[in-house]
DNA sequence: TTGCAATTCAAACAGTTGTATGAAACTATC
DNA sequence: GATAGTTTCATACAACTGTTTGAATTGCAA
């Protein structure tokens, strides 16, 4: 119904936009002057700013969750409802990862979007963003089959660990590259997610499982 | 010179204010209402809102990045310039978390607002954090000093991943205890400090230390 | 072609924002 | 107590924001 060009010109527009400027400073205005349509279009197709928005970074990320339940799934599956953690926390973290790093040149206008998203944290994306609760409660589902002598208390820590290390990864890239000076490689993108599922997994496998961990440094 | 009173009366407004309400709604006349002074005082006392904003963040860093540095030096100084890892993981991770968890009814402002500085990331903090980078080029020289055989590649890794742990449990602290249906105990302090320290440190010593980490994962 | 709905457009609206101004009030020095 | 410098104040400014409006245009069905 309808020709549907405008629509999605204003959201090509907008994803090229924030990506390149982040969502502090592009105005409406800015948007449908790339993507010579009107001013009114925006909130004709799609209601208002917070709205537009809302639907990139749904869309994406969705596509996203899809691809990490695929590859959880499948895994699952071959092991007969059981699968290996590391192969869990790789379904984790593997589409976040793969999505957003990756030579800059190459790295889709998508990507780069969802950087933006994860490094601004504008309302309408952080509304998103809480929902997201169910999601990772399969994954967390999954960890506690595949390690059942784990207690909760770890496999939650694990979890967080391993979002942690996926996410600033992506959100401090920059940093890293400067830091390091171009040692650490993040455009080996399977280089990372391997270092990151493999200190995940070792959080998650090491030691005696205690329900509390000792502090183990002297607090002076 | 000067009463200073206004000055003071702002700065302890606006921390109050992003800290509860975070940068995006918190207008100047917000501010200078909760401090009783008149609108003219913030470009006054700042010269912009973003001075002011900056000035709040720099006052907080620069008393953490101290704190974490006399942790540093103390340790190496005991150990006769070289410390154990652990606690120099310690000193970089504790005094953040320390500063930024804990009971959420006695946190101070302070520690609020370096979590809002942490979630909503506005031009003029990003402007000062990209300046961050000397300070943790001493963290890593430690680092490199107490495992002297490993790569330079793994000792940024090591300390990109202790930083991820951080960062990212402070900021999404709630997220965490709401998955965790509050098994998380984001309120016992050296808990998590002990817990971030014990997986980098794993992070760091574990393995052959290879240059290059295989993929330890099937891809499919 | 006619009629009707969907879409586009220019223009204006209403609200908010950070900042600048110039006069008034204060404070301390001589 | 007059004076010079600092600080406060009410007010206005200028620009920008997302949104709305109502008329013009388009596309399609009868």
């Amino acid at each position: 119904m309808a020709s549907d060009h405008t629509r999605s010109a204003i959201l090509a527009a907008a994803e090229r936009l924030y990506a390149d400027r982040g969502f502090g400073d592009v105005t409406l205005r800015d948007i449908v002057a790339e993507a010579n349509v009107n001013l009114a279009a925006v909130n004709y197709h799609f209601g208002s700013k917070d709205e537009l928005i809302a639907e990139l970074f749904v869309t994406r990320s969705i596509a996203t969750n899809r691809e990490r339940l695929r590859e959880l799934k499948a895994a699952e599956e071959q092991g007969g409802g059981r699968a290996p953690i590391e192969v869990i926390l790789h379904a984790l973290v593997g589409p976040t990862l793969r999505g957003c790093l990756g030579p800059e040149n190459q790295r889709s206008t998508a990507a780069r979007f969802m950087i933006r998203a994860s490094i601004e944290s504008v309302p309408p994306i952080r509304r998103i963003k809480n929902r997201e609760i169910d999601h990772l409660r399969k994954f967390a589902g999954a960890m506690r089959r595949a390690l059942p002598e784990r207690s909760d208390v770890d496999i939650y820590w694990g979890l967080n660990f391993a979002l942690a290390m996926a996410h600033h990864t992506i959100r401090e890239s920059e940093r890293l590259t400067k830091l390091s000076e171009g040692k650490c490689d993040l455009d080996d993108v399977e280089d990372v997610v391997a270092r990151v599922v493999s200190v995940a997994t070792m959080a998650l496998t090491a030691g005696k499982a205690e329900t509390k961990a000792p502090s183990r440094v002297a607090a002076r």
